[in-house]
DNA sequence: TCCACTCGGTTGCAAAATGAAACTGACGGG
DNA sequence: CCCGTCAGTTTCATTTTGCAACCGAGTGGA
């Protein structure tokens, strides 16, 4: 604690917007829960996220403790971005937007099962699929 | 329909994101799931939202469906913001975010029975209180 | 009539965030 | 030596934010 982050309110819903309430920092959530980890698999994602927001996303998700480094390689240092359960307790709130998009919204493909399935358990690294 | 609005792909997440992906919409729909409805409710929120992002937002909404304005005095033409069922089926991501918020930030007050126990149904108008 | 006040915005402006694109540094392969 | 990959960083123009002041149409006294 004592993380210098400073939130508007203590209304749960408004202090969890400072936190994820952009239009990126849950995309990169997703991204992580189909399995993605590296710099690079974020980069690639579909929304072409600029790569300097990437790595300023990364920073603060890894501040506010929603994110863990772990290092894949030394020399030079690279690292795998990991959810820790805080993050991966975020599942919810992913599911329950893509669920609100798929009765509203008429574009989008429908939520695949693995993510309507996942439990954020399932999302922590240690334990490998069953 | 031809709503000129962009999204940045197909994906449910992302283009959820891009409706209300930012730190001032579902603070709005909070308030109006506590009932508030005019311009002057929603500016005297606990955060303070700025008057011009606030009108911002309300139009933006509009557009997007998320809410409709019903006119409740004319002379000037003054509007009351009211969820649609739209709007309102945002509510799961709304309760969500509350309960992430409960579980893993500490300095938060706990989501009111009112928030947990609703339905998108309940935050309709033409049902007054019970 | 004049003054104060409310309500629902709009406007101006400075500061901050965003995003496109190029650049960097440390490798690895051939 | 040259090319390519990976993970960022830097630069810079454009947007978005947010503070604060202003405005128009009315209401309520005194």
């Amino acid at each position: 604690m004592t993380d210098s982050m400073t939130f508007r309110s203590d209304c749960p819903v408004a202090s969890a917007l400072d936190l994820v309430g952009d239009r990126w920092t849950l995309v990169i959530v997703r991204d992580m829960i189909f399995g993605a980890a590296t710099f690079g698999d974020f980069a690639r994602g579909a929304e072409r996220i600029p790569r300097n927001i990437l790595a300023n996303r990364l920073r603060r998700m890894t501040v506010a403790g929603l994110v863990r480094q772990e290092k894949y390689q030394a020399r030079p240092d690279r690292f795998r971005y990991l959810l820790t359960a805080k993050g991966a307790d975020l599942l919810p709130v992913v599911q329950a937007l893509s669920l609100w998009s798929a009765a509203h919204l008429g574009h989008v493909y429908p939520p695949p099962d693995a993510l309507l399935q996942a439990q954020p358990a399932d999302l922590m690294p240690g334990k490998p699929d069953a």
